[in-house]
RNA sequence: GCCGCAGUAGCUCAGUUGAUAGAGCACUACAUUGGUAAUGUAGAGGUCACGGGUUUGAUCCCCGUCUGUGGCUCCA
């Protein structure tokens, strides 16, 4: 709530035309003309979230500054102009009313409500004839003071890791692996959200790095954009109206931002940054991005599903002769990455319109239908099976998707190619052609892995827990067989830690039989141990991980042979 | 969000027909100095998810909440 309080010699209002149509329904029998002389004018905003404390507040204010000046008389003018947080017009005319009950001590005058009305007043000028008040409401900040220790408890008691049923699930279920090679972990504060540990978080930065690798081939410039952003973005893109109970939201000096839940606007706004030729296009811009999704609480499973993910997104804008090559490139993506895993299990399908809805998709007929056939066709000419979803599509534009099973049978969406109609309409994306006309681009929006929560997860089942060498976080683990050649492993361990390898030394007093047994439970690669023999001869003696056969080598070989493992990206 | 199930030590679990809890593993110490999937002994570790109710007394019974989980719906 905001006041402007003028003292006045005196002041003339008169309602001209409605500034509400309905404003004889909100506030009937008001007094559409009036005036007053020696009074104090409080102009007055009614601002959202106002409520009674802040009519209170108010209302003391008035009577302070009317005692203080002499004023006996007030008058109570409706002035929305104060503010740019305004209340509904109802709850500002309950709240008015409320203000006036409680001014009886004065002659009161009141302008109307919801009109445009022309004025005319003579302030004083002393001092005090011009003071601004804003009353704001705190909530219920009682005190200051930091919490108690015994309330920091209470709070910290609730604050609970995740506990999980394990009853029904696989051994190579994701959420047990993670547990057990220390990948992850889920916290009851941030339901749906990844706590990264550091072995996890090298897992997902290394699938990154290839990902960068093979962008930067194809042709992508990669962006990063904001993480919130004015809530006017998503009205323009459409997401506010369509989407906008999935967004989290967040207030900044009056202004209402939204978590991004995709991140399509702001790779739009990258495009519309400069004007863009046919010799632009096709334009990939590519992005990593973390984007937030309040999904039903239900859904929610693991790494599969989550409300924090990031995505490795692209989109690429191109015209409609590029489109077929386009769409081949893309399906090469999922196809070249997926092989690197070794995935057979996964499907591809074809998202297209319903027959019977043809009037809730945008864009022409003849755009759908060769659109739909591009995707086809691209899959066709790749030899690759697929299946048709009809009246799965967006109702912007037709996908291509593909599906992989997780250890319950499960099928879950992660790379896919949707075509987009609507988005380069509403943002006026444009691009000049060879004639110099003003042409619209197609868009494609891609994700490969998809969120790389859930490909991580999906990886995670696949190879159960058996990473290979390029994304393993648990490469070497070093092993001594006694006292005697303890620094001897220390030394090996150092050796290849300084090499770049990921190297662990199991240097407890254990035999060597359990500490093979939890090297080989960590899913280790490779096992070296090291005794009186290896320290005499400078070797050491290497176990790969599901092998029995122990070999004898030197250090120098041993890290040529996982050199050449890691760049081969072998399985 | 809806329906069902679950939450006891870091992990896997036992338990109390209501009197504030145990084991194995992991951890720490000591002994042991070993050769490819579990060496021995000892110690430490818990407001029994959180909040309320019933009761002389609640980890246990009742209600609510949170989180997880299977399914539905939805999605990357």
């Amino acid at each position: 709530m905001k006041t402007l309080n003028l003292h006045c010699d005196y002041i003339k209002f008169k309602a001209l035309k409605k500034a509400l149509k309905t404003v004889d329904e909100i506030a009937p029998n008001q007094n559409l003309e009036g005036e007053a002389t020696e009074c104090l004018v409080v102009l007055t905003a009614i601002e959202k979230g106002d409520n009674e404390q802040a009519v209170e507040n108010m209302v003391e204010s008035i009577k302070d500054i009317a005692n203080q000046v002499g004023a006996k008389n007030i008058v109570l003018y409706p002035y929305a102009h104060l503010s740019s947080n305004l209340a509904s017009p109802k709850l500002a005319v309950k709240l008015m009313n409320e203000i006036a009950s409680k001014l009886s001590d004065f002659k009161l005058t009141r302008a109307p409500f919801g009109y445009y009305k022309s004025f005319e007043l003579k302030v004083k000028g002393h001092p005090l004839s011009e003071l601004s008040r804003e009353f704001q409401i705190v909530g219920n900040e009682e005190k200051e003071e930091d919490l108690s220790d015994e309330e920091r408890k209470a709070l910290l008691r609730q604050i609970s890791k995740a506990t999980l049923d394990t009853s029904k699930l696989k051994d190579n279920d994701h959420r047990i692996i993670g547990r057990k090679m220390d990948l992850w972990s889920f916290n009851n504060v941030a339901p749906g959200m990844v706590f990264w540990h550091e072995k996890g978080l090298h897992i997902k930065h290394k699938l990154i790095d290839s990902w960068r690798e093979i962008h930067k081939i194809a042709g992508y410039h990669e962006t990063s954009t904001p993480q919130i952003m004015d809530r006017k973005l998503w009205e323009v893109s459409g997401h506010w109206k369509l989407y906008h109970e999935h967004m989290f939201t967040s207030m900044y000096e009056k202004r209402e931002f939204a978590v991004k839940p995709m991140n399509c606007p702001g790779a739009m706004l990258i495009y519309k940054n400069s004007p863009k030729s046919y010799k632009d296009l096709p334009l990939r811009l590519s992005e990593i991005g973390v984007v937030h999704r309040k999904e039903l609480s239900g859904t929610l499973a693991g790494l599969f599903r989550v409300i924090q993910m990031t995505q490795d997104d692209a989109h690429i804008f191109c015209t409609k002769k590029q489109l077929h090559e386009e769409v081949l490139k893309v399906i090469n993506l999922f196809t070249g990455l997926l092989g690197q895993f070794g995935f057979e299990d996964y499907r591809f399908t074809i998202s297209t319109r319903s027959k019977k809805k043809s009037d809730k998709y945008l864009g022409d007929n003849t755009l759908w239908n060769s659109a739909e056939k591009t995707l086809a066709k691209g899959l066709d000419e790749l030899k690759l099976k697929y299946t048709n979803e009809p009246g799965e599509a967006k109702f912007y534009g037709p996908s291509l998707d593909l599906q992989i099973k997780d250890s319950l049978g499960r099928e879950w969406q992660c790379s896919t190619l949707q075509l987009d109609f609507a988005l380069p309409e509403r943002f006026g994306i444009k691009y000049t052609d060879e004639n110099g006309n003003e042409m619209t681009p197609i868009l494609l929006h891609r994700v490969v892995y998809g969120s790389l929560e859930r490909f991580i997860g999906i990886i995670t089942e696949h190879l159960n827990g058996k990473f290979p060498m390029w994304i393993s976080p648990n490469q070497v683990m070093v092993i001594n067989t006694n006292d005697d050649s303890k620094d001897y492993a220390k030394k090996i361990k150092e050796d290849l830690f300084n090499s770049g390898f990921r190297v662990e030394i199991n240097d407890k007093n254990e035999s060597v039989g359990k500490k093979v047994r939890e090297a080989s439970i960590q899913r280790f690669n490779y096992i070296a141990t090291v005794g009186g023999g290896e320290k005499e001869k400078n070797t050491i003696a290497v176990k790969k991980r599901d092998e029995k056969d122990i070999q004898t080598m030197s250090l120098e070989d041993f890290k040529n042979m996982l050199k050449e493992e890691i760049d081969s990206k072998k399985l």
